[in-house]
DNA sequence: TTGGCTGCAAAATATTTGCAGAACA
DNA sequence: TGTTCTGCAAATATTTTGCAGCCAA
C-alpha cells in the first residue's frame, strides 16, 4: 500500500463504505499531514476544491475514519478536537501561546499502571501531552521584554 | 494551613480577590474531591445550597482559581472540561464507556523531551492520560455477552 | 463607599441531528 | 435501483460575554 489515500480507500471499501470525492479529498489532505488539523481546518482546505462541502460531511467522514481506524482524535486543546492521521504510538506537545501541536516521537516503554490501579482499570492505550511554549513564541516573548 | 478551604481563602486574599459565600462553597466542594467534576457538576452541587447560583459565577470562580493556582484543568474528555483540586504531579485514566476519570499516582521520572524536540519546544509540564475501561464497566460488558 | 462579584439573558463556538435530494456501487 | 452519502438548516451543549444591581472590604 503505497500511500495513505490508497490505504484508507481500501479500508473504507473493506468496511463496505462508499468512496466519494469528498472522502478522497479528506484522505488526500491528511496524507502525511503533521499539522494536527481541526475539523474547521479540514473544512477550509476542502472548500477550495469543493465550494459546497459542509461541516456535516467533514464530521461524518472523520467519524467513519475513527470507527474503522486510520485517524486519531487528539483531546489536548480545550477549545476543539484535533485529528492526526498518524495512529502509531507517539505523543504531543501543545504550545499554550499559539496553540500549535507538535509530534513527540520518543521511546517510552509501554507504561504499566501500578498494581492498585490495574485492579480498577484496564488500559488499552495512553498518551503523553506536554504543555509549554514553542520556539517561535519563546522568541516573540523574549523580544517583548 | 489545615485544609483546602483555608488554603484557597488565603490565596484569594493574597491575590486581592474577595471572599464570597459562593467562592467558599466552591472551595468546600472541591476540598479532597477526587471525582474530577465538570462545571456542571459543581453548579449542580452548589445549587442545593445556593438556588440562585449561576454558571457565570461557577466559571468565573474556576477561572480565578486557574489564574492564581489551586486547581487544574483536565483536557481528557472530548465533551467537556474536568477540574482537579489536586495540583501535584499525577496522571489520569479515562473509562471510555462511562466517562469516569480516576487518579493515577505513579512515579514517572520527569520526562525529558528528545534533543531534536527540545530545540523546538520548552515544556513546563506534562500529563499522561490512560484510556480504557474501568472495573465496573468491564464487569457489565462481560455479563452482556 | 466602591470596585469587584453575582446572576440573568443573550451570544459565541463547536459539534450533532433530521431530512430531502444526489450519487456511488 | 437502492442504499448510503451529502449538504442545508436547525438543534444541542458548553463556555463566554454584556450589563445592572449587590455586597465584601
Amino acid at each position: 500500500m503505497k500511500n495513505y489515500v490508497d490505504f484508507m480507500t481500501a479500508r473504507f471499501k473493506a468496511a463496505g463504505y462508499k468512496i466519494t470525492p469528498q472522502r478522497i479529498a479528506v484522505f488526500r489532505f491528511l496524507d502525511g499531514n503533521k499539522s494536527h488539523p481541526t475539523a474547521e481546518d479540514i473544512f477550509a482546505a476542502l472548500r477550495r476544491e469543493y465550494p459546497n462541502i459542509s461541516y456535516t460531511t467533514v464530521y461524518n467522514i472523520l467519524k467513519s475514519m475513527l470507527r474503522i481506524g486510520g485517524i486519531q482524535e487528539l483531546v489536548i486543546d480545550r477549545e476543539r478536537i484535533h485529528y492526526d492521521p498518524n495512529t502509531s504510538l507517539h505523543h504531543h506537545a501543545l504550545c499554550i501561546k499559539c496553540g500549535k501541536i507538535i509530534d513527540v516521537i520518543m521511546p517510552v516503554k509501554t507504561l504499566k499502571l501500578p498494581g492498585k490501579i490495574s485492579a480498577q482499570f484496564i488500559p488499552t492505550s495512553f498518551q503523553i501531552y506536554f504543555y509549554g511554549k514553542c520556539r517561535d513564541c519563546e522568541i516573540k516573548d523574549a523580544k517583548e521584554k
